[in-house]
DNA sequence: AAGGTATAGCAAAGTACTAG
DNA sequence: CTAGTACTTTGCTATACCTT
């Protein structure tokens, strides 16, 4: 590897941008920049045979500098575990540190919410697995006649968001982080795993919710009645760990989730509608919440490149180099963010 | 020449707010 | 309560380039 470090531009352009730029810069301005430390890097595609030393992931990547031949092995970066392992469980980490800084609010009350979806008609007494016509028991509302799960999954969004906007209705001061679980046959009784998307949000309000107004908007919104909200502790981390935990597993159930949506034919053009791969978001917050995943990912890269002028202090020369790209990736300590 | 790669750029999802 | 809209953030895909 090279001894310089590799640090893309601010505003890199783009793939058709850098290459018109190199050819209308001239060489001595490129390699000058380079000098200073801003390469322009693009991939050459993954090093073979997987991993290399130093580098905590399963499937790492060459780049190249356009300009001066300058190379760099990096992580791939992806979320989902069955792609790589390592990477997708920094992508957690980080999800965690997200939801971790919302959880210290030492006023008000926190809860942990579990939204469900709908189903087929059913009836509102426990343990009777009757149709509510059959039975003769009051039919719960929440039933759909020929529930369509893929088109449900697809307007699971709005429906959160009517939820959101309602609760916040009541609670002005709501703050949340929501992750989005993927539903398995683990816990049900035909053990079937029908896909559907599940909610599970970190909430605080400075006025306790009534978990009955709750299950009333969830309902009226088009979720199922099924739910759980128990308060939980300020600073109580399980609720954290819980949601970040179901955001990667939820980046790699995608293609297990029905979802209703447009497809397109390439041969004709023609767009109709049908079964698609799942296209949901694994996690949002409220704005309020707490970090954002790009303020996480400020603080990573501020502690990596302390860490690497550290290590270059101390003498370790171009081991610090490949060192700043791996703590880059790695948590700085929570508690004690790293100054630059 | 075909196949395979991740990114840059953009589209879509999601939040927050306002007006009717 | 819903629709509209501005804005932020996440996820998808057309692209250029390398390997076979």
């Amino acid at each position: 590897m090279a001894a310089s470090q590799s640090v893309r531009d601010e505003s890199p352009p783009s793939q058709h941008d850098s290459l018109n730029v190199s050819s209308v810069e001239p060489l001595a301005t490129r390699l000058d920049r380079c000098a200073r430390g801003t390469h322009r890097m693009h991939v050459l595609g993954y090093v073979r045979h997987g991993s290399v030393a130093g580098v905590d992931c399963s499937r790492p990547l060459r780049w190249v500098c356009r300009d001066c031949g300058d190379f760099d092995i990096r992580p791939c970066k992806n979320h989902r575990s069955s792609k790589c392992k390592p990477c997708a469980l920094r992508y957690r980490s980080k999800v965690r540190r997200v939801a971790l800084s919302g959880i210290n609010r030492q006023t008000g009350h926190q809860y942990f919410l579990t939204a469900t979806a709908p189903s087929d008609p059913h009836c509102m007494r426990p343990g009777c697995s009757r149709h509510p016509g059959e039975c003769g028991h009051a039919a719960c509302p929440c039933g759909v006649e020929g529930f369509d799960l893929a088109r449900w999954n697809a307007a699971h969004s709005s429906m959160w968001n009517r939820f959101r906007t309602a609760l916040r209705r009541l609670y002005p001061d709501l703050e949340f982080m929501r992750g989005v679980e993927v539903q398995e046959g683990d816990h049900r009784s035909d053990r079937a795993g029908r896909g559907a998307l599940h909610d599970h949000a970190m909430m605080w309000a400075s006025v306790p919710i009534p978990p009955a107004t709750v299950k009333a908007l969830l309902v009226a919104a088009g979720f199922g009645h099924s739910f759980d909200l128990p308060e939980v502790a300020p600073g109580s981390k399980r609720a954290a760990y819980y949601v970040a935990k179901y955001v990667t597993k939820a980046a790699d159930s995608r293609a297990e989730v029905p979802w209703w949506g447009e497809v397109v034919d390439y041969e004709t053009g023609e767009v109709s509608e049908g079964l698609v791969d799942g296209r949901y978001r694994t996690w949002s917050m409220s704005r309020g919440w707490g970090l954002t995943m790009a303020a996480v990912e400020e603080q990573c890269r501020v502690y990596a490149r302390a860490r690497a002028a550290e290590a270059l202090w101390l003498g370790m020369g171009d081991a610090a180099r490949s060192l700043g790209a791996s703590w880059e990736l790695s948590d700085p300590p929570i508690g004690s963010p790293p100054s630059p």
